[in-house]
Order: C-alpha cells, then sequence, then structure tokens
DNA sequence: CAGTGGTCTAGACCACTAA
DNA sequence: TAGTGGTCTAGACCACTGT
C-alpha cells in the first residue's frame, strides 16, 4: 500500500500532511482553540498511518502551531508562531485590558539596492537581486511600541510587493503564496540608546535605553534569506515569550 | 518481549534512555563532536526497538545535546544546552581570539528569605521554604559582561549550597544530582538604564543601556522553579542566539 | 560497499478525557 | 464507556556518508 513512486515526490508523506494542515490553520480554517481531526480519522482521510500522521502533528508542535492533549486532541493555537519574534506583554501597572496591536508602513515593500553596509553579511547572488524592503511601527493603543525595518532578495518573490500581508506577516505570506518555510533563525541582541531620529518616532527622550535584535532568518528556498532589525521600546511594555520542551 | 510490569515503571523507556545519554554527555563520557553508537547498536543494548531509541535520540535533538546527520550518525554538541539562556558573540571589531569565559561569586549560594518584591509571583509554599540565592558576574577576558541573580526555593535540594557547580551551571547541576529536568521557559526582556551600583560593576558610564532578562524555569519536580535576573552589558558584545527546524 | 539515519507500515496496549 | 493521544513492537525500504 502506499506505494506511489516515492522517487517523483520531493517531500515525504509527513511533511506534505504538515503542510497542508500548517495552511489551513494560517489561511483560517481552523482558528485557535479549535480541534483537529483525529489521528486515527487524519490518518483515514490521507490513507497513511497513524505514526506518520503522528509524525507531522509533532512538527506542528515544534512549530507552536498545535498542542496536544492526551484524551482529548489536538488543539490549534495561533501565538508564537512567529519564532523567536518576542512578542509583549504588558507590565503590571501598564494598561492591563489588551489594546489592539496595529502594524502601520512607514514605508511600503518597494524594490531597490541594498545598503553598503548591511547588518548581515550577504551573498552575492542577493546583491544582484536587489533587495525587497519595507519599514512599519507596531503600535499598542496609540504608543509606537516598534519599529521594524525588513530587507529580502529579490529572488523571484515579487508578489510581495502587490499583495497585501497575510496576518500582516512576511512569513505567513511566503507560506501561503510560495510554500516557502522557515528552516532556521540566527538572531543577535543589544541595547542601544534613543538618538534624535529615533526620539521622535517613539516619542522618547533622547538616552533612553532600547533593545534592538538583528535577525537572519534561513528558508526552504536555498540562498533566500530573510533580514530584519527591530527596535522596541520597553519602558512599559515587556518582551516576553516562552518555550516548553 | 519487554513486558516488564510498565505500571511500576514511572518514565517510558525513551525517558529511561534519553535521561541516560543525556547523563552520558554531561557528565563527559561523550564529549562534543563524538558519536554516539548507531540506532541500531543502541536498540540491541537497550532491548527495546529502534523507534523507541529514535524517540529517545529525538529528544535530545529538541534539547540541544545532539544533532544527527544521514549516512554518519548521532554527533554530541554541547552548545544551546541552556535553553534561552542568551550566549555570547564577538561584535565585529572586538577581540576576534574568544577569551575564555569566567564566572565568578560574588554571593555564594546560602539559604536566606525571598524578598517582598519579588519579580515573579511565587507560591505560600516557595515562600514558606525559603530561598537559596547566589549572585554571579560573567567575565570576557578582564571585563564584567554579565550579572546573575539566581533564586530558588529550598525544596529539598540543599546540595546546591555546598556541590560545586557542574559546569557552572545550576541546571546541570540539578540534572546530575536530583535527575530534575527543566521542562520550560518563561522570560521578560527589558533595556534599562546603567545606575550607579551598577555602574561600578560594569566599569561604565551611567546611563549606558543594559538588557536585563528575568528568567522563571519550570522544571520535572512539582512546584519547584528557578528564577534569575540578568543584566548584560552589550556594548562591545552582542547576545546571540540561533534556533533551527 | 557496508553502515548510518530517514521514512513508513500495520498492528498492539496503555492512560487520560469527557459524556 | 467510547474515543483520544502516548508508547511500543517488528518488521521494511530508502538516501546518504565514508572507505
Amino acid at each position: 500500500m502506499n506505494t506511489i513512486n516515492l522517487k517523483f515526490m520531493k517531500d515525504p508523506f509527513y511533511k506534505n500532511v504538515q503542510q497542508q494542515i500548517k495552511s489551513q490553520i494560517i489561511s483560517g480554517q481552523f482558528t485557535e482553540g479549535d480541534l483537529l481531526p483525529s489521528e486515527n480519522d487524519l490518518a483515514d482521510k490521507y490513507k497513511i498511518t497513524r505514526s506518520t500522521i503522528r509524525h507531522a502533528l509533532e512538527e506542528l508542535v515544534k512549530e507552536g502551531y498545535i498542542s496536544k492533549r492526551k484524551g482529548k486532541g489536538s488543539i490549534v493555537s495561533l501565538p508564537n508562531r512567529s519564532l523567536g519574534i518576542f512578542r509583549f506583554r504588558n507590565l503590571p501597572g501598564a494598561t492591563d485590558k489588551l489594546d489592539p496591536i496595529k502594524m502601520i508602513f512607514i514605508k511600503k515593500p518597494q524594490l531597490g539596492e541594498w545598503d553598503d553596509y548591511f547588518f548581515f553579511a550577504i551573498s552575492d547572488e542577493e546583491k544582484a537581486a536587489g533587495c525587497i524592503y519595507f519599514k512599519r511601527i507596531c503600535l499598542l493603543g496609540d504608543e509606537p511600541i516598534m519599529l521594524e525595518y525588513t530587507f529580502i532578495a529579490n529572488l523571484g518573490i515579487e508578489a510581495l510587493i502587490d499583495k497585501p500581508f497575510l496576518n500582516n506577516s512576511v512569513l505567513d505570506t511566503l507560506n501561503a503564496v510560495y510554500l516557502i518555510e522557515i528552516t532556521g533563525l540566527q538572531q543577535e541582541l543589544k541595547a542601544i540608546s534613543t538618538d534624535k531620529p529615533l526620539s521622535k518616532i517613539f516619542n522618547l527622550k533622547k538616552g533612553k535605553p532600547l533593545i534592538q535584535i538583528q535577525q537572519k532568518f534561513s528558508t526552504s528556498k536555498t540562498n533566500l534569506f530573510i533580514y530584519s532589525r527591530i527596535l522596541y521600546n520597553t519602558e512599559k511594555f515587556n518582551i516576553s515569550n516562552s518555550l516548553s520542551l
């Protein structure tokens, strides 16, 4: 059974299933708190054994798309999907009601040249391809909390310029449009002082401390990387994350 | 086969194997770059199937103790074991030779009371048990880079006070002495300014930005948590980490 | 080439959850 | 009690590494 010629399928079964379920979650067919079909049902549906289904689900657990409860099922969970992009948590004393988070473009996605002094070393191929970049701020209520610069080599991903982002996320958009997955992340943290231009953007006194995170995401598309530089104002809000093993 | 009464064994087979191999790595019987025995050999040795061995090894991969290469084997890897405690990387321009890292106690492990305003909410049980705490700085060359406060409720872990730490790590020590494992981590990042006492410790001007990370580790021992507050001087050194999926 | 890890099947019994 | 995820067995074939 299932002797479909494996040589012509680049991906193993479990990756296919993983990708299909992930797409259904990203596109909203399953939302937070929903139960996936049981492992036995999924095995019937995809006509593979439960072990292989379990392998797929386990990958989704690693990526944070689902969690599991014995006797209950697989529970869809949206948060922490963004792989190391830290999320906010209110400081005690700060607004306790969860203000809506708004992402606003300061510079819309466009094609241009790479900076001469870019914060990560880029390849000649990336340099030649030119750079799709944009700049956004994140508002919590009316307060600017985060400033984000994103840079990606223009290696066959022009759709980023026209299409609106899925879930406000480049990563989700690349996944939905090109099936590009994130395979790794390298990031550097640093504390810096607010300078004059930043002080305007954050409405913050010069000299106040900020957190800077520079990230380089690796993707399943060879030689395609996503770079971002993020500045956080942590005066009123912490950056928090949690892991479980 | 392997019908040893499961009811009397709290842990599944794969956890046992996982723990045994992990101990051998922590205690130095395997060191960085070594190859573990092959999955078939391990299966023979522990008298369980290869699938179960693979489950154990996979957990060790998740924890960062090993990595795998198809056709080669399972490779022991020490780094990144510390689960979200970010590690250093030299900034370009800073000393390129890797200076040795020294951990020095400013306050040796001792038993005391909890602070009234502790940075995480603690349970009554923890409060009643009292607090084992200590304070260390981390020197890179002669430069103070990190200041670390650690707090743990005294719930049957007195050995921490007498014994020297294994690998300079509370986590490794708890694992080796009490078989306590880390099951999760919650952490909060913030940028703060250097005040007077910190300026002495870090030999840094007042007002310079620092990174503060407050952590709460969950463990396999119920109600036992490990708290730490860490301050980093990132003027000359980044905090860097990397993940792969 | 022999040996390794990667994938997969087709079963089985268990502990847990919720009705 | 029926259904779920958790563990485990005993096989099989594959792609990849090194000699």
